[in-house]
DNA sequence: TATGAATGAGCATTCATTCAT
DNA sequence: CATGAATGAATGCTCATTCAT
């Protein structure tokens, strides 16, 4: 690759890191170019030689994080069940919960409606695949006879909202009060154990290796009082 | 009250329905005051006799439909669990997935960044609130030994997120392709379930009665497989 | 009519004039916004109160000027042919040379390749109508046989283009030297006389008489050498 | 002459022809320098180490053009004056009329106000010099006793008003609908016969020759009624 | 000499807000 | 108290012109 090019492509990251930036910070009408080219490090008439307009800036901009999401997971699917669900869980955690990934997701469900294509299309190329991995695990979960059930979608649906939902909602609404790692371990370490709970074939065992794990990860302590269903 | 003020207040209302549906249409940038003032029926200087500026008139408005969602369910705790379950998670569905209040929500979710208060307030008075009922009722059958756990809340987050995170963030992402009835029956009846599954002290006994509920609900005929966990 | 219409009608005016002043004098696109509000002594917000656009203003001057120009002549047919012919090109002369409708002229031609409709309706409502009128002259004239052809508008078209092609052509290509009322009239008295001569069926008799308005005309004195075929 | 001179004038040409094809499409300030420079296949830059800015670029395009229509005319002053007539006028209709004039006419027409220079260098080494051979001719004409005029200049800008300045007109205002040659020649042949009946000494014989001419040319057959004075 | 990249200045258009009536 | 009219301050976007290479 030329200097010239890999100097050209370089820049239209830059800017594209500026735009998710002052995107995120401020809302699409109020993010004006003027700002995103400031935050570039660059005038607006060069900005425009990169991206031919807002919209297609804001797009564009969209596109950037989700690889970055999309191989979350990849397991070995033969080690314990518990260490997989509570491996897959952090995984998307820690993407999910970032500040960026918080901002961006709320600056999409905020234009959605004057922008649906956006909408669709995040929700197609991120959570959407990240949902079929989860899919296809529960489904090898199901074949190996370590969890039950009938519809893997409804399965892997449950699996998030019982670990993720909550943190995430509140995250949502509240930029100043992000649930912090440990918070987020309550319902996440929680979410898991419901989910065993009532999915696995054999609860108890995969419960109990899971504490074991919950233990290990909390080494740093947290205050959570242990997932619900102690049983 | 004298005539001129009910006069006012009923004026008022009318500007905080019409800023409602104005800024859930089309964001609160892009809601033009003078839109607003259309869509009440008055001219712009009048609005401004009413609310100080637009700041002012989006966190007023914003305070308004609390209550609608407020009262959302008071129920007979001695009814059999399943069908203070079933009742309970469509009253909430049936609020939460309203056009209307999905749009407000993607609205708040959508400026929470530039307006902090405003996602708390909101959270605090809609969703906490309802929360906080939802926790008592798990307490009430803990107590009465239908439900067996240590947190309240986080049965309460379980249940929720079990029904409605699915459908609810789809809808959030995606304004064009907001789940039908049906569609939303097969996640909450579907979560009513695991979360008898893994909560109940009497399983097998509340999810026959939960199934007698569904199929009451879908005489209408729904086209979904079940809850999952069938047994 | 209310205060406030006639208010707002009598402003609509004053912008359409300033609009007339800084097109022609500046071109279309030279022509900011900001320049024909300072010139009709408003801001760009109240002039767009008024006309949605450059585009909608630009079009809308275009259509003020028309009236004055189409009853620009209604005579008595009866009278001597040479004085009708007389007063009916002076009518046209002064109208068209004009300096205001001059700059429309060359604003309309040099925008006619973009805004090929403009050009189209000005032809139409103006110099077009115009046209008819003199048609209709010639043909009156005709029946009563004082001239002589088959195809009235060709006549009616050389009757133009020997009288005021000439200096309107040097007007349009330079506006700094607009030929002054002395040397039009060597145009035009020059070329009715010609058009006498090869229309009418007493061309001597027309003539002489086109000599004495002309004297009359000339009381002021040009320097003009006379029309060219004084046979 | 080096040959790094000559690879500069003919890159020089290129970019004043593509200069003119811009200018002449889009107007002045439309027209941009990228355009341009597209247009001459180069990059702006070396654009502007020909020619130091925009207004340079204008006038200097305005020069080249002049010499293509220089030469319109010069013919055999014995044969019939009918003949030469003729000749004459298509030779200057068929320039005059041409689309690429036509445009570059509309350009200075519409210039004119803020180039003055440009208006009447362009009608003195244009349309006046063509005129100077008219007048040359016709005070030919005279001197052969075949013309009978005082004023040689009005002679020629009659014969030109009476051939050209009803298509001319129109041309210049409705780009879209240029007369064409059928239409053109109904004005010229009408002009011709018009002007040979107010000036030439024997207008029977040379309007009878005229007809001839007409005949043969029109063996593609126009549906033209003939010029007017058929007397 | 030629070029990819950059920029300062401007322009059409909009909006929250304020007067004069 | 309500309104038609007005405005200062942006905002997205463009263009003639200039560097650095």
């Amino acid at each position: 690759m030329s200097r010239r090019a890999q100097n050209r492509l370089e820049k239209e990251r830059r800017i594209l890191e500026a735009a998710l930036r002052v995107f995120a910070d401020h809302g699409y009408r109020a993010a004006t170019m003027d700002l995103i080219a400031e935050a570039a490090n660059l005038t607006k008439p060069t900005l425009y030689q990169y991206f031919p307009g807002k919209d297609a800036l804001f797009t564009a901009m969209l596109n950037v994080p989700r690889e970055r999401m999309l191989d979350a997971f990849e397991g070995d699917t033969t080690r314990p069940l518990a260490d997989q669900l509570h491996d897959f869980a952090w995984a998307y955690a820690d993407t999910v919960m970032r500040p960026d990934f918080l901002s961006l997701a709320r600056l999409i469900i905020g234009e959605a409606q004057r922008f649906p294509e956006i909408g669709t299309a995040y929700q197609v190329s991120g959570p959407d695949r990240l949902l079929d991995g989860l899919i296809a695990f529960m489904e090898a979960q199901r074949g190996a006879e370590r969890l039950r059930f009938d519809d893997p979608e409804l399965a892997a649906q449950d699996f998030w909202g019982l670990i993720l939902s909550a943190p995430r909602n509140k995250a949502l609404y509240e930029p100043d009060a992000v649930p912090d790692r440990a918070a987020v371990a309550r319902y996440v370490h929680n979410g898991i154990a419901v989910f065993l709970r009532a999915y696995a074939t054999d609860p108890q065992h995969d419960i109990a290796r899971l504490a074991a794990l919950i233990k290990q990860h909390d080494a740093s302590a947290t205050a959570s009082a242990g997932p619900n269903p102690i049983a």
